[in-house]
DNA sequence: TGAGATT
């Protein structure tokens, strides 16, 4: 089986993603003047090489952001808003959660908002979840900006980059306009060579805007073809797409659908590893669960730790700890609810014997041993 | 010609 344990191991803190340091929006006056300061003279007279003489943007912040409101990005695609509270209730207090969904198609975007009551628990929820592994995804974890139309439609698809162009050569081409959120170059996933393909997420609206004006058709230093730039389109308006597809296209199928899931769950499993992560329901099981022992855990275990160590291996919908009533101490065992037989088979398979701090867990099926008298 | 970050 793919699964690795170091994988799990890793888990514990990698600290891929950095909080964003961030505080704040920037008042609509200052907009102009950043404007200003960030104006380009790029003619349309053709490409040409860029000359990086604008100046830095200023740092945007206010005391007056949200210090409970968290953005939770990367959520796996079958997470639902009720596994996302569980999942973040585990820290603290939850005044409320939401995923977003698609309006149409009712699909997760993949991210959502979990605010809570305590701002400790905010940031004890970006200390702990933050970089932690869902199935395939690494979840991020981080303030959330209060929302208004200038921090939207702020993502840009950049295409023609030369294919020896790291990420960090894209930000500092880019980052002279603004303060970027998010980066990525798309690369082939079999050589990891650059796809000459990238996105720019910036903080504003008005960022990316001057960034399409003064980088669009031109050459980045040392490059031989002008780069495209332009805004990304947007997730719902894929999800959309896709089912206005559906309703006018062909019935020809052009995914797995529900032909391919009849073949049950060894369909999951026998690609390879990586798609039995992938979440897939299996016909048979919906509206079903399945509970896991987990035996041997140390006094301290707690709700995250249990999400920690079986997140990776597929949807999980509930985490609980056993504590002693008196000194609220882990009495050495907990319980995993997981959604699908071949995650949760392979949980146990991989984490039955695992060593989890000085402790070798016992994981198994939970037995029908049923209620206490 | 493409991942998924503002309710």
């Amino acid at each position: 089986m793919a699964v690795r344990l170091c994988d799990v191991a890793s888990l514990l803190r990698s600290g891929s993603w950095a909080a964003e340091p961030w505080t704040g929006q920037v008042i609509a006056a200052m907009e102009t003047q950043l404007s200003n300061r960030l104006t380009c003279n790029n003619t349309s007279n053709g490409p040409s090489t860029i000359s990086h003489n604008c100046s830095s943007p200023v740092e945007s912040g206010s005391i007056e952001d949200s210090k409970t409101n968290l953005i939770v990005n990367y959520l796996p695609q079958n997470m639902t808003q009720e596994e996302l509270k569980s999942l973040f209730g585990s820290i603290g207090e939850i005044e409320s959660c939401k995923l977003v969904r698609d309006k149409i198609t009712g699909q997760s975007l993949g991210y959502g908002f979990v605010n809570y009551m305590d701002p400790k628990d905010a940031e004890k929820a970006i200390n702990t979840l933050n970089g932690l592994r869902l199935q395939t995804k690494t979840i991020k974890v981080s303030y959330a900006r209060p929302s208004s139309a200038s921090i939207r439609d702020a993502n840009l698809y950049v295409s023609g980059l030369p294919k020896t162009m790291t990420q960090k050569e894209l930000e500092q081409l880019f980052s002279q306009y603004g303060h970027i959120i998010t980066s990525r170059i798309l690369v082939d996933q079999v050589t990891g060579v650059s796809r000459g393909v990238g996105f720019i997420r910036f903080d504003r609206r008005i960022e990316a805007e001057e960034a399409i004006k003064c980088l669009n058709g031109q050459k980045p230093p040392g490059a031989t073809e002008p780069i495209m730039v332009k805004f990304a389109n947007n997730p719902s308006q894929k999800t959309s797409q896709a089912l206005l597809s559906q309703l006018y296209q062909s019935p020809n199928r052009r995914y797995p659908g529900p032909l391919a899931q009849r073949f049950s769950r060894f369909s999951t499993m026998a690609i390879d590893g990586v798609t039995s992560l992938a979440g897939i329901n299996i016909p048979g099981h919906v509206g079903t669960s399945w509970c896991i022992f987990v035996y041997n855990l140390a006094p301290d275990a707690d709700e995250g730790i249990l999400w920690q160590t079986f997140g990776p291996f597929g949807a999980v919908t509930n985490v609980k700890v056993i504590r002693d009533f008196n000194t609220n101490k882990c009495k050495g065992f907990g319980f995993v609810t997981m959604t699908n037989y071949d995650e949760a088979a392979m949980a146990i398979a991989s984490l039955n014997g695992y060593r989890l701090g000085d402790r070798v867990l016992q994981v198994s099926f939970k037995t029908n041993k049923t209620h206490k008298a």
